[in-house]
DNA sequence: TTGAAAGCGCTAACAT
DNA sequence: ATGTTAGCGCTTTCAA
């Protein structure tokens, strides 16, 4: 019905793609000049013109774009990896990602990682396989960074690594300043007479010991000594089991003599997790104690009351991320960029003054 | 250092890819030969095997997906449309997919529609020009549906959508059965002796439409009349904005006269909203008032009490829809398949019964 | 068991 | 302004 050159079953569907030559042959030109006039890069008088693209209107071709990769070395795809999607946080940055990335044309090949170092190392493998444009990956393992894995990468294709180890790494990085966000988490907990800080991290974790840190080192400032048994570890998390262990955990600190006044539990569910705790233990909030989180995810809002936190705009993060990497690809330059994004506090109802 | 036919820039960065006539020249032998050892599809004798192999891993080569796929006709991509990656239930389908699909070796392209028709569209021809070999679309725009969009696409490429309007669609389907998830619900509350039952709904969507004619026929079935006022409509949502909408239209039907033992909401968000508003206006949960909701999120877990809800199995919802278009693919047949799953009941504690 | 050669659909020198 | 032609890296006939 279309009368193409070719045809064929796919999928045990029967096809019928009208390639550039079907396009030519209708227009009554050559393959090269169809092609001028697709990619518009090379003169083409207006009524030659005119008949190419009555022909492609007519025949509805689209060009191949398996074939145009195949010589561009270009396919205007990006690489995105992820500890896991079903995570509340990342998906707010690939969000961000996915805004800039469709205005460009770019589309997103999604990889979930399942926070597994060798996965991790699959997928970018894979995604230069299938030779994206470039690579964008999310909360990078620690090891992966460490060992050399992506400063290797980085030579070989364009790469933005999002947030993760970077001291002294050979790659473009955007980053939240989480430096920064735990210090304004702690000197707003300070600020409000609070000297009984209890410290709420998960086991390993860059970040964490990145917020240990600074917590030590704020309380030193202000001359608040900081004591081992207000360092409180769960075994771990980034969802909801965390809450569970963040309740056991602090309900055992809060049941001790002298207990904290306040909390700063590194990520929202382990401050949802303070909260509860508390509640069970029938101390008020803020009353009684205050708390603070990290990261805004949306169960902040559910929380009663609900939890004073930090934002890392994570939205923000895939757009800078994204445009950092867009730009890498397309004007290529030597040298390796580090981004530093700041952090909101974000108060709501969990903190309140110690003064009278 | 490689001493390759071939080797050029791409994104800065100086590329020296192997090919296969590179492979080919190192071990002595034809590209051709170098092909089957690499597809194993036709006879090698056991030594030039041997020597290819070594060349190919001196090498490291690694043949060009896109030069297979120009010829094979197959990316082995699928791709996967979301309303909005952002949503909690959705990454859960889509991990399921991931599941499936990574152990077949097949990488997914990602694209979000912001819940949008035109998005969705757009999205759908954007992955049909990049040659995905097949495409799974969850929680399909009615409209799209409706008016044939998706026959359409069905018949030019192997589709599976998840979810969605269906009623004498040709396409494939893999659903959830939202009548009997709704009946569950229903029961549940009838059973624990509830007559006076709310239903809380958003304004348009075709699932909200499926719940409400079951509420009216389970109602019916049960000999309980149904009053208008005890139809709740938001204006809209499945995020965290529908809470606040829920806890408004909640606290203003608990304070007219002879308010509803029960509330049954359309999906987790409104859920938790009714649970809000009930403490704000001091009822107890569920002494006074037992609410149910539908979906099985995350934050069902957070709320206080925690939220009985209908689960969907979202996961299993994601690997059944892969399995359905990988064998649509890999074994092309004729007509199409319509896949329905059971939910789940979801006790937790926010319904209590009415009897003595 | 192997290789030569055609060709997948397109781009881009190079001619004219 | 347009066409001829040589590839991109691979698969697959066909012939040996």
């Amino acid at each position: 019905m279309l009368n193409l050159e070719k045809a064929f079953y796919k999928g045990g569907i029967y096809l019928e793609v009208p390639t550039i030559l079907d396009v030519a042959k209708q227009a009554g030109v050559s393959i090269t000049t169809v092609s001028r006039v697709i990619n518009n890069n090379y003169p083409v008088k207006k009524e030659t013109r005119k008949k190419v693209e009555t022909a492609i209107k007519n025949l509805n071709f689209k060009p191949n774009h398996l074939a145009r990769s195949l010589i561009n070395k270009s396919t205007n795809t990006l690489g995105v990896v992820i500890p896991s999607i079903t995570n509340l946080f990342f998906p707010i940055v690939v969000k961000g990602i996915e805004n800039i990335c469709n205005k460009k044309e770019y589309t997103l090949f999604l990889c979930d990682t399942d926070s597994n170092e060798d996965s991790e190392k699959n997928q970018v493998k894979n995604l230069m396989d299938k030779q994206v444009d470039g690579i964008l990956v999310i909360d990078p393992q620690y090891k992966n960074i460490e060992n050399g894995f992506y400063e290797d990468i980085a030579l070989k294709v364009p790469l933005v690594l999002i947030n993760g180890y970077h001291r002294g790494i050979k790659a473009n990085f955007v980053l939240n300043d989480q430096e920064m966000g735990a210090l304004q988490a702690i000197e707003y907990l300070i600020n409000l007479g609070h000297k009984e800080i209890a410290f709420l991290r998960g086991k390993k974790s860059y970040s964490y010991d990145l917020k240990e840190e600074v917590y030590y080192e704020t309380l030193k400032k202000h001359q608040i000594p900081v004591k081992k048994e207000n360092i409180l570890v769960i075994n771990d998390g980034n969802g909801i089991e965390t809450v569970e262990l963040s309740i056991n955990k602090v309900q055992k600190r809060l049941r001790e003599g002298q207990p904290p006044t306040a909390i700063f539990a590194c990520n929202d569910w382990m401050g949802v997790g303070a909260i509860q705790a508390a509640k069970k233990l029938n101390r008020k909030i803020p009353r009684d104690i205050s708390i603070i989180g990290y990261d805004n995810i949306v169960i902040t809002e559910l929380s009663e009351p609900k939890l004073t936190t930090v934002d890392q705009n994570m939205y923000t993060l895939g757009e800078v991320a994204a445009n950092l990497l867009l730009k890498t690809i397309e004007n290529p330059q030597k040298g390796f960029k580090k981004v530093i994004l700041d952090t909101n506090l974000i108060i709501r109802n969990s903190c309140t003054t110690l003064h009278p």
